[in-house]
DNA sequence: ATTGTGGCCTGCCCGC
DNA sequence: TGCGGGCAGGCCACAA
């Protein structure tokens, strides 16, 4: 499923194939696709007349920046692509279908010159909004300080594992994310937030950066190295021993019961 | 405010 | 063989 590595590769594609292209029409037929109170025909009546100037990325959000307009943000859910002229930002996305192209595309701009950028999304958990208050979520997983993970996780009660997840704290760390960093870091993924002493955040920062590079670099959130045997069976990569399976804040959860604590 | 829960959506896979 | 149910999880509304 999309979290920050496809994401990121999906804002990489954008940037490197549909920026400076006059837009010409905008498909939003889909009213559950549309978030923000946004109706059907407001995208088009924004966009169109427009190019896209940039592409940047907060955790899962991709943003579109456009000459005059407003900033098209894209949210991909679990099972959304970016496809620009046909070509698909990742190859194989989990949990998700891998049917045609042509099915499942619940928004899409067009181009002057024919080609397109469009969204497929089989679930419809993702959406399209204009200009998301970016200013909602937290510093991204990717590039976020120490002493910015201080404060994401001081003085919380909440399970780590929740809190890292709360895109209002740390923007980007998503469910599979979180377990490899915790599980790297060594850390019990329902450890009140605020419990971690100073060598443990610095074991959690480092290892979530480390986390995050690592499957950008690998291609995909799915390339981790806990992955693989997180499943019923599964044991620890590092230590073999048989993996512990839970919900921590709501999520299904896999950790060391030998070596996370 | 903080923390937890349920529902959205659809495809897949398991067991009967 | 068909079918029901559980599951996947990002995100939001809502509850306590």
């Amino acid at each position: 499923m999309p979290e920050l590595p496809e994401v990121e590769a999906y804002r990489q594609l954008a940037e490197e194939a549909a920026l400076g292209r006059p837009i010409t029409g905008v498909d939003a037929d889909d009213d559950w696709y549309l978030k923000g109170g946004l109706a059907a025909g407001d995208v088009g009546a924004a966009l169109v007349g427009q190019r896209f100037t940039a592409a940047r990325r907060i955790g899962k959000l991709l943003l579109l920046d456009t000459q005059s307009g407003p900033v098209l943000g894209l949210r991909f859910g679990m099972t959304g692509r970016l496809v620009v002229d046909g070509r698909a930002g990742v190859d194989a996305l989990l949990h998700a279908s891998n049917d045609p192209l042509a099915r499942f595309v619940r928004f899409a701009v067009h181009f002057a010159d024919g080609g397109h950028l469009l969204m497929r999304d089989p679930r419809r958990l993702g959406g399209v909004e204009l200009d998301p208050r970016e200013a909602r979520l937290g510093p991204d997983a990717r590039t976020i300080g120490l002493a910015a993970l201080r404060d994401a996780l001081a003085g919380s009660a909440a399970p780590l594992k929740a809190r890292i997840m709360d895109q209002q704290r740390v923007a980007g760390v998503g469910n599979l994310i979180a377990d490899e960093a915790l599980w790297r870091a060594g850390l019990l993924p329902e450890r009140p937030a605020g419990s971690l002493d100073a060598n443990e955040l610095r074991r959690l920062h480092r290892h979530l950066r480390g986390t995050v590079d690592d499957l950008i670099g690998r291609g995909g959130s799915h390339t981790g190295d806990l992955i693989a045997s997180r499943m019923p069976g599964g044991v620890c990569p590092k230590d073999g021993t048989p993996l512990t399976r839970s919900r921590v804040g709501g999520r299904t959860t896999w950790w060391c019961p030998r070596h996370q604590v």
